[in-house]
DNA sequence: TTGACATGTGAACGATCGTCCACTATACTG
DNA sequence: CAGTATAGTGGACGATCGTTCACATGTCAA
């Protein structure tokens, strides 16, 4: 029973999601249901022409950037179609997608509602890098008598202002010098 | 000059994300700055051992799972200490985190400001599941005319209502039966 | 200095890897 | 039906894999 390259590819994704590597052509046999390695090379090779598949300089064998990534289908309000064909639809992995610098990047939790109007609640995590240098209207944490706090990043003049986004609190003006623990590059709330 | 387990993880690290694979033993033989095999198996063993690594049923080498996980340092506002050890620190991926069921999630990206008083700003992205039964309170897309709407799923006396999350919308009640195209699970912002 | 221990070297080993080839089975065409 | 691609079988092959061995080197304390 001959099979569509999209459901060798997907046995593909599921033994990488299993396994966090790529099979061996040996663990393909019994993937795609043949027996003889030369067929699996078959499939590999067309597979890896269509670049559902990659291979490294050594000629190992890679993840297609499908495996990992969630489906980017377009925009609420606009009436899309929803592609039929898999392949035809962006892909992202949320941690590439955010991460730039993975090595000074870390979340936290957040405990406060003082940026509830800037749309970041109690709960949410934020993601944060160290070291950049924050802009003007950036989200910042800083550190404020062993505190750390979140606010926006205002500089006017020269003097620095750190303003929450909640009318009920008020804006902090750093006395002495400003140490900034990180610059939020993004948001994320989980509800279920 | 001998080095510590966490220098040599580093150096896997930095192999991993450049090749999306372990690299094999002789492969380390230049990371580690070693000669022989044997030094890097011992080596391999200790990191193992403090499962910085792992290794699957048949032996292979699994990235452990702090090569591609965030550090999750804790809440704001609590003053909490920055770990110095880094295999103290808890670390997620947030795909792992968000994501449950692989095959039937997608994004979105939002455009309209009807859910600006839950959060939910134009142009975040919102991670929808695909046919999980929505319950009430939950923010579902539903297809009203064939139109994509994201709203509030409200379900009262067996009445079905979507509620904006802006006072200047008013509520929807379908007229027939209500299409929902997904549940939001997530909702993700990126700053810059 | 001597002994004990940890750590690295270099080589040998069987196992598994992916490629390749000759052959067979199946499907399609005229 | 014969003729021709297309796809799979089964085995041989060299390359590379990770393991393991005996041995050399380095380190530290007695």
């Amino acid at each position: 029973m001959p099979r569509s390259p999209i459901e060798y590819l997907a046995e593909l994704k599921l033994f990488y999601r299993e396994e966090a590597r790529m099979p061996s052509f040996s663990e393909m046999l019994g993937l795609f249901g043949v027996k003889s390695k030369n067929a699996v090379s078959r499939i590999v090779h067309e597979l890896t022409q269509n670049k559902l598949i990659r291979r490294d300089t050594k000629g190992r064998l890679l993840p297609g950037h499908s495996f990992l990534g969630i489906k980017v289908l377009g925009f609420i309000e606009a009436g899309f179609p929803a592609p039929a064909e898999e392949q035809l639809v962006d892909t992202i992995t949320l941690d590439e997608y955010l991460v730039q610098n993975h090595r000074d990047t870390f979340m936290l939790k957040v405990s406060g509602d003082s940026m509830i109007d800037a749309g970041i609640q109690p709960g949410d995590l934020v993601l944060l890098e160290r070291g950049r240098a924050a802009r003007n209207g950036d989200i910042v944490v800083a550190e404020i008598d062993h505190q750390w706090t979140m606010k926006y990043y205002e500089k006017r003049n020269g003097k620095v202002r750190l303003v929450p986004a909640n009318k009920r609190y008020k804006a902090i003006i750093p006395k002495e010098r400003l140490l900034i623990s990180g610059v939020v590059i993004a948001v994320v709330r989980k509800y279920r």
